[in-house]
DNA sequence: TGTCGGCATGTTGTCAACAATGTGTTGACC
DNA sequence: GGTCAACACATTGTTGACAACATGCCGACA
């Protein structure tokens, strides 16, 4: 009965602004809206954004934390973040080492709910492959990996596993999209929820990397 | 001969406000003037440090990022993080898989040079065991480390690594303060350059975990 | 006496103006 | 014709004031 509040303006969720143009620009960059190498020039973001300087700054600094955005120095601006060769296979080395622990980790602990749900998730991108849909594998790729962090159930490795992912979508490389490299993938998974449901963790963690390290093969064999 | 640009102010460096004031509450922090828990006032830290809300305000959002120090949502204001036992076994177990990964990069990589630079610290820390010097131990338990990732040279990992000693710091244990307990750290740490020697990437991967872990295990015994 | 609603205060979030610096251009001098 | 220096502009860094929100207190009511 009570007159809601005051609701004075219609902002319909009232949340701090830096977060949210924090998404929006990590939005941005990652579905290349904002390319690589782009320069980010605080007045015309802000106005493009409906925002002033202040929650902007905010906001850069914080994708600057992430490594999706560099700064030259004082004064000297903001640019997306052009991702090295170099700096993109140290990515793929960070991401095999975290995936090996992970998988080690959840032959350990995982549950039968949970295996079933990591089989459910490898038969869903074997039909994905079946049916041609390279996006649909791509994002169920992703689903998966996160399941398999969240089973393992250890914030600190995964946090980091996230942020090495989102740097890495810098490039959007598509480098699964043939159907031989999706078999390829898929086989793997496989194999590491077998070694898993096998509570060998020495063998899940060696294939854990492995996996990671045929995305970078995979990667080197489209350059 | 000329006359020095302008040195209209005396001000020494003339860089950004915000890294320097980020830099000295995080030597605050680590050093235990703003211990665990502590009410991160906005206002009196800036009037503390000099400066104005605006640089502070980043200060603190970029040691958020780093872990030092947590946000209770808008409005709620910010303090500096309290390690709980749980995220500090975490950070135990993440550091020594980047140990381990270090040890092993340095089997295949290191050159007779960077093998002399371990020994030579390897043998200055027994020097200050002998001595009792817990502190000079401590500081060049840290050298030692951070002189393998020099030598390791790869920068993500490296980053990882520092990233998470920087978190480590937030209790300023010192678990090795024990002669006993120095003792076996040094002896893990001759285990592991030999077995980087040897050019044996498994056992130094092996020996680099089994370090850190060796750590956690020190610490768990210290309660 | 316990609980709930309204209010006052203090703190964070946001904004717009000011200051300082880096960059590109233009002109003179060699 | 090329190079260097001074200048003007554009952009970032900083500041103080204003607005919005969360917390704690106080009083009224059940």
């Amino acid at each position: 009965m009570l007159p809601a509040p005051v609701e004075h303006a219609p902002d319909r969720l009232a949340r701090a602004l830096a977060p949210q143009i924090t998404a929006r620009l990590e939005a941005m960059i990652l579905d290349g809206t904002l390319p690589p190498g782009e320069r980010l020039h605080e007045q015309a973001l802000a106005d493009r954004l409906g925002t002033s300087r202040g929650p902007l700054r905010e906001a850069l600094r914080a994708l600057e934390r992430e490594g999706l955005v560099v700064s030259g120095g004082a004064h000297r601006g903001m640019a997306v973040r052009r991702l090295e060769a170099q700096e993109e296979a140290e990515l793929y080395d960070a991401r095999a080492l975290l995936q090996g622990f992970t998988c080690a980790l959840l032959a350990e602990r995982i549950t039968d709910a949970g295996l079933a749900a990591l089989d459910a998730r490898v038969a869903e991108m074997d039909a994905a492959i079946e049916a041609g849909t390279a996006d649909a594998y791509y994002r169920q790729n992703l689903d998966f990996h996160e399941a398999m962090l969240d089973l393992a159930g250890h914030a600190r490795t995964a946090g980091l596993y996230r942020s090495l992912v989102k740097e890495s979508l810098l490039t959007r490389r598509r480098t699964l999209a043939s159907t031989a490299n999706m078999r390829d993938s898929n086989a793997e998974h496989r194999a590491m929820v077998d070694a898993i449901r096998a509570r060998d963790a020495d063998t899940a963690r060696r294939l854990g990397e492995a996996h990671v390290k045929g995305g970078k093969r995979r990667w080197l064999g489209g350059l």
